[in-house]
DNA sequence: GCCAACGTTGGC
DNA sequence: GCCAACGTTGGC
């Protein structure tokens, strides 16, 4: 899951209440549907950093509330404010995500080098989406890595 | 600041 | 349903 450091980074999460924050903001279908249907308690979170000087990941995490209803949506008030949406029939949700860790910046470069991840989602040419899935094989390489060079 | 890539919008 | 225009993302 993508997040601006200068928004919410792996140590504004972790200093969060719970370690817990709320995604909200998502306003794509295919990273809201991610959320609704693929998300589940417990499921691990690889918590990646963009929009930044040195994008990579900096964090594991994980899902700590499947998906429900984003309040930002009814507020006029909020930049995520989405008049064609009502609470009758929400048209976006999100899940609360726990910070477990921060952990060495794993770049984009580190990341794009590994042949282990050649098939990543988040590194496909022209990517843009912010949640973005990860397979079993490439969460152990990665988690594996960061053992070794913790 | 630039630009590639891609999603969304809206006229037809 | 098509597609051009536009907006956004995100690395560099």
């Amino acid at each position: 899951m993508k997040s601006e450091p200068d928004e919410c980074s792996i140590d504004d999460a972790l200093a969060a209440k719970d370690s817990t924050v709320p995604w909200t903001g998502v306003r794509n279908y295919q990273a809201r549907n991610y959320m609704r249907d693929d998300m589940k308690v417990g499921d691990g979170v690889l918590f990646y950093h963009s929009g930044c000087a040195e994008p990579g990941i900096a964090g594991i995490a994980e899902v700590a509330r499947a998906a429900y209803p984003d309040a930002t949506q009814f507020d006029p008030k909020s930049e995520y404010y989405d008049p064609k949406s009502s609470p009758e029939a929400p048209r976006w949700v999100h899940v609360d995500v726990r910070a477990l860790r921060k952990t060495r910046l794993i770049t984009l470069a580190e990341l794009r080098a590994a042949q282990e991840l050649a098939d990543m989602v988040v590194l496909k040419r022209g990517n843009r989406l912010s949640i973005t899935p990860v397979t079993a094989a490439q969460w152990r390489f990665i988690t594996t890595r960061l053992a070794r060079s913790r």
